[in-house]
RNA sequence: GCAGUAAAUCGCCUUAUCGCUGUUUUGGUUUAUUCAAAAUGGAGGAAAGUCCGAACACCGUAGUGCAACAUAGUGGCUAAUAACCACCAGCCGUGAGGUUAGGAAAAGUGCAACAGAAAGUAUGUACAGGUCAUGCUGUAGUGAAACCAGGUAAACUCUAUGUGGUGCAAUGUCAUGUAAACCAACGUUUGAGGGCGGCACGCUCGAUUGUUGGAGGGUAGGCAGCUAAAGUGUAUUGGUAACAAUGCAUGUAGAUAAAUGAUAAGGGCUUUUUUAGCAAUAAAAAAGUACAGAAUUCGGCUUAUAGAUUUACUUAAAUA
């Protein structure tokens, strides 16, 4: 199984954020927050995604550097089994609205319940 | 020894698994590019605050005066500074040392607790003297000071010196677009209007123009800038020192919604408790392991910081 989480897959491009933000759906899950948007872009991949932590809540850059990577890791070991049945093109942005420290369990069961979430709601439609 | 002063240094480590990013090489596909593999590099003493000073870049006629701001003992050092070093002076400390907002009070203005009638366009009381008359004069009393001066410039002020502005989102370039494009209105050669972002003088552009409005396009994509740095380490020489010169060695992050990590195991270190021991110490358990993340680059300053180490020095009182 691929476990990488290269330059590609990640969500760089100004224009997309601000469009993802502006139109994108979320659901969530506490303390995480999902916004996806369906897109197309040109690379041969099935998602781009950027993770995000607010300064409000965690002032030094430490503190968010750490749960940026620790979402990132998250995504990183479990992505295979979120986008199992996605066939289309998605952006996504995962926002980290707690005000506690996590730990990368906690991280992880909440992510996995996030995309349940996510999936399910596709699949409504 | 305890206690204290000053200076300097370090500021977690190892292994495994899975990852991120720069560079180089090889291979595949190729205009570019992209993919794979291998090798190798990948946060700090403060990377922080952005408080000073520079490099570098652009704007600019950056010239004079005023304003504004900054600095203020003497000498030195430096690319430069308000930093740094030495010395003098004041103040604090028993001392090692620390600290200073250390130019000017007869240019002017302001300010001053308590006491006191009054601290200044003042004059009460008592006594004495004097006058045509009057606080006109003296003494007593309050106070550091009673009209004569003095203090205060982390009060205005004056003096001397210095300062053009904006900051790498600078700036250049490639791609896209293409445009000194188009439409309308107004203005004007005894010159409309604009530029020099404090003000004035002054300078300067000015019909292929200026202002306003409309419509339309663009708006942080790539590359360069970007990391060889007044670099780092070390030795010698000169200097009280800051620092300088010379020799040798070394080549050390460049991300951009922003890499430098995540998890597990083990080990350090510190503290506490328990057990053994006269003690040094040993074993076990638990807890803690800080502050904090490069963003153009340097030199300083300031602030945060668990814990550890080294060197030099001090000792009034109290204990041994």
């Amino acid at each position: 199984m691929n476990y990488t989480y290269g330059n590609k897959e990640k969500l760089k491009s100004k224009k997309l954020i601000d469009q993802l933000f502006t139109e994108g759906k979320s659901v969530s899950a506490y303390p995480l927050r999902l916004v996806y948007l369906g897109t197309t872009f040109n690379e041969d991949l099935i998602a781009k995604t950027g993770v995000s932590v607010s300064k409000r809540n965690f002032k030094t850059a430490v503190d968010r550097n750490r749960i940026k990577r620790l979402l990132r890791e998250a995504y990183r070991l479990n992505k295979s089994i979120f986008f199992n049945n996605l066939t289309t093109q998605h952006a996504f942005m995962i926002l980290y609205i707690g005000k506690d420290k996590p730990t990368l369990d906690v991280v992880e069961t909440k992510m996995k319940i996030l995309f349940e979430k996510f999936s399910s709601k596709i699949s409504e439609k």
